[in-house]
DNA sequence: GCATTACTTAGCCATTGCCCTAAGTAAAGC
DNA sequence: GCTTTACTTAGGGCAATGGCTAAGTAATGC
């Protein structure tokens, strides 16, 4: 269940694009075929998808051919790894936050009572 | 409060490397050093400041400079854009399964006492 | 069956990203 | 004051990214 050496790359620098960050945003209300995707983005087909494809490789959106048109649709929990390691980062934070608060208060403390931080 | 147009996909792409992610690993325990966040990286020195430049051009860390040394640290809310994009995924996302939801549910009482969903 | 539609492949080009070495500067240490 | 330390600046190489046009293929529509 842990994820591949390299997936948080791939996922961060996929995200790291407007173009692929609106497709996702659509696609988040549901699928669509590469035409319909295309549109809003003005750019030129073979450009399109070639962040399709990056979007796909990461993991993000899978496609499917149906005769000539081509589907895409979100991969459900596809960004749990991206929460994941934000997530992570927000534990680290908090974490040395309780530990200066637990600093601060028992220094406090010893001031009261007149015991020193040293051994 | 809105965020300049851009600056989602300078932080992402920040994150989208494994240097960058282990700095603000480090970080997020506390201040540091350039050269003690640059010593487990492996790296030229030169080639590990790009880093740092391009964290701090995300918003994702401060410096400052004493003497030789310079100080760095995490700026506190700075991943709040890129959770809030998820967010937003999220609850587009989970609107549209509610949506799907209603739909569903509106079918099953239809049929149930026998009008169809035509007008 | 011929035209249209929906990609797909191939190839080119400019910019950016990520790494390097070499040499410079400026603060600390002795 | 000379050395060491901690960056900093300059410049180079090479692959990946993000865009393009032109031409190909294969399914649909008329």
């Amino acid at each position: 269940m842990n994820l591949a050496p390299g997936q948080l790359d791939t996922l961060f620098t996929a995200l790291g694009d407007p173009t692929r960050r609106a497709m996702l945003e659509r696609l988040a209300r549901g699928p669509a075929t590469v035409t319909e995707l295309a549109a809003p983005a003005g750019m030129a087909l073979p450009s399109f998808m070639a962040h399709l494809r990056r979007l796909e490789a990461a993991g993000l959106v899978t496609t499917r051919k149906e005769g000539r048109v081509r589907h895409v649709e979100l991969v459900p929990g596809a960004f749990t790894p991206v929460r994941g390691w934000l997530e992570e980062q927000r534990a680290l934070w908090e974490g040395r936050l309780d530990r200066l608060d637990d600093y601060v208060t028992r220094l406090m403390k010893e001031r009261d009572n007149g015991t020193g931080p040293e051994d």
